[in-house]
DNA sequence: TTTACTGCAAAGGGTTTGCATGAGG
DNA sequence: CCTCATGCAAACCCTTTGCAGTAAA
């Protein structure tokens, strides 16, 4: 998505586009690890270095009314996703990395359908998370569990 | 689950099993409403006047970690869930509500086996929660929308 | 008896709010 | 030009931590 885009979705929910708002929409949008408001904050500040947290919190809100992005909260804070499509996030319990499976998509799609259909459920968006070991950890904690300390 | 079952799963991770302990995680897997801190406060303060939030906090985390129950974060608290099978939440972005689905554990537990075949990634336990208006705020919506203020 | 848990109070930290200045349309 | 967004600071509130007394095993 380009700033155009992004720029037609703003103005169609009736908010100001400005520099600011589109450097943080691109942050997100642009990304695939899903960042947290501090890593977003770090990749917004050289551009716009007098910008505070408080702009970011601001503008990630407008952007999620605006049905661009869609927060993810966790245990100690949110992350935030730019792939609204049904589809699997990948959570590691041991580094933290949170990715998109590649593949899963049709299976969720088909399970929100189902929900659609057999239930009285309107659903909106969906957030699948599956947790476990990355292959970098599972590897590393099987090298641990074969030379134990 | 009851009182035995829950003493049985403590003992076995090596922690006290205390009255309090007992009552807060009753309270949460006698419990479908996904429950939040405040809610299991509310529900055992009647029979332990003196607890306090600290706690309820760190008998969770023992829970947790005991293999219990799940936290499941949200945007404003995290609620409590003790169904760890593969099911689906649906959470309602109007009332508030989540509660599990009627549908969709097979599919849920077939996208598990999905992922863990066709990807590097060792699964551990997933979150899988829709987002949309439960039946009850989804015809109150459909009234407003026919007979606008 | 030993060790871990509870309860209380205070601190921590991510998020929200209020307001004056400044920029978008 | 009017309205809304930004930036700064302070407040908020959920959660965590430290510690003395207390109960589990």
């Amino acid at each position: 998505m380009n700033q155009q885009e992004i720029t037609a979705q703003l103005r169609e929910w009736g908010v100001r586009v400005t520099p600011q708002r589109l450097a943080i929409a691109e942050a997100v949008i642009n990304s695939t690890d899903h960042p947290s408001v501090q890593q977003i904050f770090e990749r917004v500040r050289d551009h716009f270095p007098s910008m505070t947290l408080a702009t970011i919190y601001s503008t990630l809100d407008v952007l999620e009314r605006s049905g661009l992005i869609q927060e993810l909260p966790f245990p100690q804070y949110s992350r935030y996703e730019s792939n609204l499509e049904p589809h699997v996030n990948l959570v590691c319990v041991k580094c933290g990395n949170v990715t998109d499976a590649t593949v899963g998509q049709e299976m969720v799609a088909r399970l929100k359908s189902q929900i659609s259909s057999e239930s009285s459920f309107q659903v909106a968006w969906q957030r699948v998370d599956f947790h476990g070991w990355c292959s970098t950890c599972a590897a590393a904690r099987e090298r641990e569990n074969l030379s134990p300390v």
